[in-house]
DNA sequence: GGGAATGTGGGAGAAAGTGGGACGCCGGTG
DNA sequence: CACCGGCGTCCCACTTTCTCCCACATTCCC
């Protein structure tokens, strides 16, 4: 499980180096999507073919399905650890996330998220806001967990 | 599985350069048909094969299937990768994409599309909104991946 | 404080992508 | 029937990019 934030630079080249403490999970071959939030989403292998496999339902004949095709299949990638625990981050992936030298790591449970370190302290000042966790709280009733 | 996106040019013999990580999948021979949306459709043998076969299903009587025949079948042409990794686009299909020059090729996981690469980038604005997106996944339920 | 582990940067060689010449096939034409 | 032009294929050469490898700085831990 990813837990925890980690800020990183990304180098010259387009490489991220990956917390020591990710890098067993990511051994087999990792996937790299764009999220909703100019952000990019790291899955593990397993993760990455459970949401391909969804796919199938969808029909190359509707407009709206070949669009969630373009962005699910034309978004991601396939990365892998190189010998420093690296992984290398195609430009256009590194474009729509704005993401050059400081990046921050955001551990999400199943997977991992890719922030450029301005746009994450942004969205920081929403995640820790204390108002506005308690109705996310509420609304997705996680009180008891 | 084609992931990705990749620019590559078109030269003045009418030749483009496949990615490196697609040429396996396309060493058997590939198929190049027209898409739906002004853009060129690269299957392989065996993912064409089965489409031609789920064509059956399609009744002659039909004019709106008569005319999805005439685009999957018409258009297509069979393809081979030269030495250099390469497919000879027959000019009728790169006249309907516009394709000239500057080529955008985007894997959508069992096939992959070409465009020119401006109409390339006036879809991306759709395909990368993310409001449009969360509903997009709403709709087909992938949001559980 | 010493040593190992972690993160960062860069150089050399290999590979990918691009462009163009040369040849042969196949059509039309005189 | 010979000639010519267009087109496709093969081959080679050049440039750019990527990949592998090594070296160094910093941090962590004993």
């Amino acid at each position: 499980m990813f837990l925890g934030q980690y800020t990183h630079s990304i180098d010259a080249k387009g490489r991220l180096t990956i917390p020591v403490r990710y890098r067993a999970a990511l051994a087999s071959g990792a996937f790299v999507t764009q999220g909703f939030d100019r952000n990019l989403l790291v899955y593990t292998m397993e993760r990455f073919q459970k949401l391909a496999e969804s796919t199938t339902i969808l029909t190359t004949t509707d407009p709206e399905a070949r669009a969630v095709r373009r962005l699910i299949f034309g978004g991601a990638t396939e990365v892998q650890l190189d010998t420093s625990g690296r992984i290398l981050i195609p430009p256009f992936l590194r474009e729509y996330a704005k993401l050059d030298g400081e990046t921050t790591i955001v551990g999400t449970g199943e997977y991992f998220e890719l922030w450029n370190s301005g746009a994450w302290f942004e969205e920081l000042n929403d995640v820790m806001d204390p108002d506005i966790n308690a109705r996310r709280f509420t609304q997705f009733d996680l009180s008891a967990g």
